[in-house]
DNA sequence: ACTATATTTTTAGAATTATCGAAATAAAAA
DNA sequence: TTTTTATTTCGATAATTCTAAAAATATAGT
């Protein structure tokens, strides 16, 4: 992972709001969670939530499905798991390491 | 940790210049660089890398120490560790776990 | 005291992001 | 095909953050 991807990744996760949808849905686990349960659980406006939404999307941190009328919002870990791998790497490569 | 720290902590590693300076000591290791040190490195200006710098202090992803005209930067792996593990946890409380 | 070095604070304009109501769109049921 | 449900897009305002020059501060050497 690049840096400049890294630094959106962790930009995108660095909003109460989004960290709070993220974290909902990394406990919902794998089969995630609709727009609306996410709704009715945080109470956002509609309109923001769909904004904060698509900018987790935007960094792929979540995957939508639709089925019928509903949206399911799924939680990629990969994602989560390759930006924690990118943090630690490289780790005092002047040095003794400490992680 | 809570939700609103870890978005904090987040939220200031999720700038590309930040996150430069941020892994550039990382690599350094234990005892840290001079701003100097940082500034010849990663070429950003004084002020604006001071800016970044006093941000990641305010989250202690940083500590500062003075050895008389110079001032080190020392990386606290720690707090980055506390938020690793604070992104894992509460994961899939309520389905089977990914992580 | 004066000078040099190391770094921060101030300041201000530009850029980006946040919030959320209202209108729009998508899919299915009546 | 009208209505209902689910969600997004638009648009406008407010708030925050970014950048970097200039001035200020801190520490030590002369």
């Amino acid at each position: 992972m690049e840096n400049e991807i890294a630094a959106k990744i962790l930009a995108e996760l660095g909003h109460i709001t989004r960290l709070s949808i993220f974290r909902y849905l990394v406990q919902v686990g794998d089969k995630g969670a609709p727009v609306g349960q996410i709704q009715e659980k945080l109470n956002i406006p509609w309109s923001t939530l769909s904004h904060h939404i698509s900018r987790l999307v935007s960094v792929e941190l979540i995957r939508q499905v639709r089925d019928s009328r509903t949206l399911y919002c799924i939680p990629q870990f990969e994602v989560l798991d390759d930006l924690v791998e990118f943090l630690r790497s490289e780790c005092c490569t002047e040095a003794k390491c400490k992680m």
